[in-house]
DNA sequence: TTTCTGACA
DNA sequence: TGTCAGAA
């Protein structure tokens, strides 16, 4: 195929399949008076590149995603939707500024914003995919209030930390295991999950109670050799692992409870919860 | 900086 | 076709 035909089909311009393959994603074979020859393949990848830039991915992402096949779509769906998220407060911050509200006020709303684009930042680049997205549902009800003085040392602290872990890895497999497996997840599900955890832990007795079926049905779950062996368990501990040998537990939960009230308050009924859970089952608390 | 666009040879 | 200056 000729850049003509290529150009009708997908309805990318000259301009743009130059620069497609100037990046590496297409390799047009060369006739002899020097034009470009395309192929199936060719094709087949610029119509998705011109579908995903429709759905406004930017070409770094496009080419993750069509490394993948698609399975990692989701991940940058989610990252879309927490983009979106952030500019939907923004607004909602302009709307207060048009409305003559408090400077003090406003720089007050944004600096939260911001700090939460950059833990969302800071956790997706630690914990690619997946797993950072998830992490970051699950503070995230926590970092929508102002910070107080010291509460800004223990940010601080925490983005330093942040920056300093590794990049906690998978291996191929489990990768596309965990990005097969939450493909149908979006943001919101994600958050909608943890505000049911939150709310949980809020009444743990009386969620205690009320769900005593499916927990006992879980903790069997838990000690069977089916969860023992799944890649899930397997990945959990590696998890685990990378977060004490990077004393995560040490140094980044007591930072977080220092600059977030309400995730101090949140993991002192967590401790608790876990004590109620451990009597429950007959064991002494740990 | 990224992702092209338009002019020109 | 490729190159280059520059726009958004």
């Amino acid at each position: 195929m000729l850049r003509n035909d290529i150009q009708r089909i997908t309805g990318l311009t000259r301009k743009a399949l130059e620069y497609y393959e100037e990046k590496g994603f297409i390799h047009p074979r060369r006739l002899e008076n020097g034009y470009r020859e395309y192929s199936e393949k060719d094709a087949e990848i610029l119509n998705k590149i011109a579908l995903f830039k429709k759905l406004g991915l930017t070409i770094t992402e496009i080419k993750d995603c069509l490394k993948t096949d698609g399975a990692t779509a989701s991940i940058f769906l989610r990252r879309k939707e927490q983009e979106l998220e952030s500019d939907k407060k923004r607004k909602a911050v302009f709307d207060l500024y048009i409305k003559g509200e408090d400077t003090d006020l406003i720089n007050e709303k944004l600096t939260v914003i911001e700090a939460e684009d950059s833990i969302y930042k800071r956790l997706e680049r630690a914990f690619p995919g997946y797993l950072g997205q998830c992490l970051f549902a699950a503070y995230q009800p926590f970092l929508q209030e102002p910070l107080s003085k010291d509460g800004e040392e223990a940010f601080e602290k925490y983005i330093q930390y942040l920056d300093s872990l590794p990049t906690f890895e998978l291996s191929r497999e489990e990768q596309y295991y965990i990005d097969e497996l939450s493909s149908s997840f979006n943001m919101q599900t994600l958050k909608d999950v943890n505000e049911a955890k939150i709310a949980a832990v809020e009444n743990y007795e009386k969620w205690h109670n009320e769900n005593k079926d499916t927990i006992s049905i879980y903790d069997r779950y838990l000690n069977s050799d089916d969860y023992k062996t799944s890649p899930m368990k397997n990945i959990q501990d590696q998890l685990k692992t990378f977060l004490m040998d990077h004393h995560y537990y040490e140094v980044a939960i007591p930072l977080i409870r220092q600059f977030s009230k309400s995730y101090d308050h949140y993991y002192k009924k967590l401790t608790e919860a876990s004590d109620y859970y451990l009597k429950q089952k007959g064991d002494a608390p740990q």
